[in-house]
DNA sequence: ATATAAACGAGACGGTACGTCCCGTCTTTCG
DNA sequence: CGAAAGACGGGACGTACCGTCTCGTTTATAT
């Protein structure tokens, strides 16, 4: 039933190449950091990777899903590691957060966000891979803490890790107030209260 | 610095027409709301408005200054009554927010920001009218709980402020998750118990 | 040369299917006569036809190489039969000429040669099979008539029938007029003048 | 009612730029005359002449028509002189004409014909000014000789004006023979002795 | 009244990029 | 080992908007 499906999928025709993909999303990786993601424009990427402009396009419906597909390839989101309590490994990652979304490329992957399609798979991915990822490492270092017994299991888990995390994002994008770590750490310390609070309630 | 600057500055020539502009503005605000930011095109504009394409960009640099302009314009964004304590105040005004955020509208003022020139005066305006004017009611809120001895001063006012007018904004945008009442009374409930807590610190 | 090339000739491999030759030329026919010849291109015949790219490549060089073997492989030109005088045998031949390029058919003849590389091999076949073929069976007519002493040799044979089969062909692609019946008649009428009065010369 | 059509007809708006269409038009001649009629593309105009793709578009509905435009706006077409008589007059209008198309441009003018919607206005007056005008020239100086007396009114002229210039088009199209002078004379003898004969009729 | 001048609509301009079509070639697997 | 499948680089297509620039017209204040 289910085994057949993978193995003898046997394509005909020639492969797509891994290298045309890869050309593209390096190129418009470069574009994206250094002339910002206006500039980003499927014609530049055709003419500086080498790859041509159908190629391009069988591989993503517009520059908006290319400029997220490279975003994403980035090795560049802070997963998170396991600290001893809560306090320490939620600091730690929020650190590296505010870290990593304080650059050009913070503002581009606010961009792209705000400029895809909210429908598209590609955004659903995205979301969950770049956006969110950070979130649910969140939501796992509170499980781990809560599995210590360091703190009582909050009730409304959801809007606590908006409150934690939707801020960084708020002033990547709003740039109202400067997104430095004195604000991770401030964002830390009324996060650890909220926690510490939230038993019963 | 001469007599004849500010009061009898009588412009000769044709003075430019409210008219036009209005038409313009209420233009670009329908297709805003009805085919979205990326159909706002200053040549839909002046082919719908009747409006000609100099005249437009005598009046906004571009189409996303239009599109702030025609939502600025827009009477929508909740300016939050006095109640009698925090709690209440902040409550009405967080579910007048989430309401009038969760629709097409609110939608196309975070494409607007997001899309927007950060340095423009145009954008800093938009931001100061539409995006922050809430979160600056919530600080007006604070200080008068403050005043009235219901809670102690926070000490990193900011940061709070962050984390409750950011989650709206951030559910907008990313979609994770529904944007809707019963998200507006968690906020609120949460943020009530961080105010509580802020005392010293 | 060596004996093993033309009795054996076993060749190896899979020998080249006529089959596939078939499908793309009937496949080409039919949208030269129902969509014209601009939408003759070898990605749709490949699309309908099921025969692949590569292959279409390996019989033919090009779009127009393809039209013109299609055009060629239809049998609808007129060949002109042997009728007792002049007057008669070209007269009918010229009728049925008319009636076979007054067609779809007749247009997308002429559209092929004029976009034809006119040194290519192929052109030159479809020359004299589609094109010239009746002006030679014209050749014919006169030099039976001729052997029959029903007329004098004309001086200047190569002129006089370009002056009969000309027209038909310049009525057709510059369409000023129609390329009817009374016009084959017309035209045959004049032809006769013309070998009636060219003896000696 | 009538004499406040043209004058009055005032333009609004900023007028066509006869600069450009001219560039694009010297720079389409050129194209075809060294380059062919298949390197004749919008793209190519646009490139050389500074003038933009979309400013072409406004001007002429495709490359074919814009080909047809240069080849008109061509100063090269045999108007034919009247002469003494119709032998004269005939005989230096055909070879003039037979020179004329004897060269790059004919052959770029029968593949403009060919490729060109049949039924777009730009066709027709295309067909009018370069093709049919040499067989409106033959048609006025037949009518002359009549008036001089010299010959009688042909029964068919049209058929007789088709025997006369399809053979040149035949010729530089199908290419089977030469299109040179002894041709020319060739065929206006043969129209001389057509015109003597065709009296009553 | 009559200049004078600014703002208006209309609309063409040079540009940039779009997304699509088709070309002819190349690479892979199947019969 | 030829045929089918299908991805590739390349080039041109025709369109949509951009933001700028004449034009001729309209509407006001300043003479």
């Amino acid at each position: 039933m289910s085994q057949d499906e993978s193995p003898s999928a046997r394509l005909r025709g020639r492969p797509p190449s891994p290298e045309a993909r890869n050309k593209a999303l390096r190129t418009a990786r470069d574009i994206l950091l250094n002339e910002g993601f206006g500039r980003l424009t499927i014609e530049a990427v055709a003419a500086r990777s080498g790859v041509s402009k159908p190629t391009i396009y069988r591989n993503w419906a517009n520059a908006v899903e290319l400029a997220m597909a490279a975003l994403m390839a980035d090795p560049a989101t802070p997963s998170g590691k396991a600290g001893e309590n809560v306090a320490g490994s939620l600091g730690s990652q929020m650190r590296a957060l505010v870290t990593a979304f304080a650059t050009t490329r913070g503002r581009q992957i606010a961009l792209a966000l705000a400029s895809s399609d909210p429908e598209s798979e590609m955004t659903k991915a995205f979301r969950n891979r770049v956006i969110l990822s950070s979130r649910e490492t969140g939501r796992r270092l509170v499980g781990e803490a809560v599995a210590r017994g360091e703190i009582a299991a909050p009730a409304d888990i959801e809007t606590l890790l908006d409150m934690i995390y939707a801020p960084v994002f708020y002033r990547l994008l709003v740039g109202h107030l400067p997104l430095d770590l004195p604000f991770a750490d401030s964002l830390v310390t009324r996060a650890l209260a909220l926690l510490s609070q939230s038993d019963g309630l």
